[in-house]
DNA sequence: ATTCATTGCGTTACACCGACACAATCTAAA
DNA sequence: TTTAGATTGTGTCGGTGTAACGCAATGAAT
């Protein structure tokens, strides 16, 4: 019934070139994590043509790391440079894929993709996770998915595939990790309140922390740095500010915060 | 001048059926960690073709679980069920793939690869580290490597492509888990002393730790059944012997050890 | 019987953690 | 201008776990 819109190259380009210029079989996904009104939120793209929501992915180019290919994706979707992002689980179920994603797809602009075609076959894909400063990006959307959205955690569901339990697994690494990495650093601010910080982990472990012990602990990691100024403006005591100290930081990211044993 | 020996068939079915019966481009590497002599060894595969040595690895059947992939190769070459296997990374350089392996190979038997077999691409390999019971696994060599041996950690270099880099992410990670996961039950006889399991832990971690100390911690974590007997025949007080609390080993394995936060 | 390394169990000092107290501070309302 | 109320900065205290070390018991070798 409605007029078919003419197929957008980066669609096309998929179908004739993917099978020469990607690599088989395997994807990338990104769960993008960022912090506002002191809830924890994951970037989320719009499958109009399934009607469901999902995480943004990629493909691996011939001669691409596969982790820059993580980081494409992420800088494609919010222009940030320079951000935490990690590997943390491959799924590789053989029934994860579904080609009935693509085929909608395709069917909006009433083209159907070639039996065989290089992009309805089974792909495993590398979940990454990211943290972001939800003030600083410029999300963009693309040709596959035209709206996007910060899905809070708590209300994310029914997406495309796997991809809920993508996302759990993403969360369960970060919760994991939040005991012996320094997390925060790209989900703030430069320049963020001891109580906002506590928000973040709050908000990431879904539970409610001791104000004064949690102050101690983190500035018993010595991966912050103390400014002379405060934050004036709320209706209360202006607390002071802080940033993080990046050689400290660095150095934690690589050892751990504790060591133990 | 060497008279060719003929092709084996499984090296024959990875050229002609590879392309129809395996997933392209990904394959998976085992770092499999033993345990005697009071040092961590590695199995590890020797490709006379090479001269080097290599991980055990393999590829990914069309409509198989990358994990249950990992398990098969874990075990076939050990002959083991019921092991500790864990993904940890994902080796994605596009340069890590070396082609001339498999040429030489090949060459032993006088086979040249076709341009563009399925064979010579670039391969994406997903490490998995296990760890299992040095004195029960009968090691199998196959058709691509005829020799494998137990080395020590401290020993290890010089592999084949990227398999030392494998080793050391592999080993980083079982340093980190061991913080936070129960280890021991895989790489330990069903019943072992507590010394047994301090030597254990300090092969792993490559550090003397206190007999005193490490013996309440363990005992604290209560995933241990203290046994009426002791094993005798050493030359000094015969020492305790302990089997692990399954059910409390397996809650330990899922919750971690700590919790912290 | 004696020797001696090893094991089982214990002690002490110290650091860290959770729970809580109290004073200082800032804005908004009175 | 003063007061109220919520929030922040700093400190205390008891419990817990850890590192460092002591000492008696054990068991094979001498």
């Amino acid at each position: 019934m409605a007029k078919s819109k003419s197929l957008p190259a980066p669609l096309k380009h998929l179908l004739v070139k993917g099978n020469e210029q990607l690599h088989p079989g395997i994807s990338v996904d990104c769960v993008i994590f960022g912090f506002h009104d002191n809830a924890l939120k994951i970037l989320l793209l719009n499958l109009e043509s399934v009607k469901k929501w999902s995480l943004p992915g990629g493909f691996v180019l011939n001669n691409e790391d596969i982790n820059d290919a993580a980081y494409r994706v992420l800088n494609l979707r919010t222009g940030l440079d320079n951000i935490f992002l990690q590997q943390f689980h491959v799924f590789g179920n053989p029934n994860r894929s579904d080609a009935k994603v693509h085929h909608l797809k395709f069917q909006e602009y009433g083209v159907k993709i070639p039996k065989n075609n290089w992009l309805i076959q089974r792909f495993i894909t590398v979940g990454y996770y990211a943290l972001i400063d939800f003030t600083a990006a410029t999300i963009k959307a693309d040709s596959y998915d035209s709206k996007f959205a910060w899905i809070d955690i708590e209300k994310v569901e029914n997406l495309m595939m796997d991809h809920d339990y993508i996302i759990e697994k993403a969360l369960q690494t970060l919760r994991t990790q939040l005991a012996y990495l320094p997390i925060g650093k790209n989900l703030l601010p430069k320049k963020f309140t001891m109580p906002e910080l506590q928000k973040l982990y709050e908000a990431i472990l879904n539970k409610k922390l001791d104000r004064r012990n949690f102050q101690r602990k983190m500035l018993g990691f010595e991966i912050l740095n103390k400014l002379n100024e405060t934050r004036k403006g709320g209706a209360h005591k202006a607390p002071f500010l802080y940033t993080f100290n990046d050689k400290k930081y660095q150095k934690a990211l690589k050892e751990g915060l504790y060591g133990s044993w």
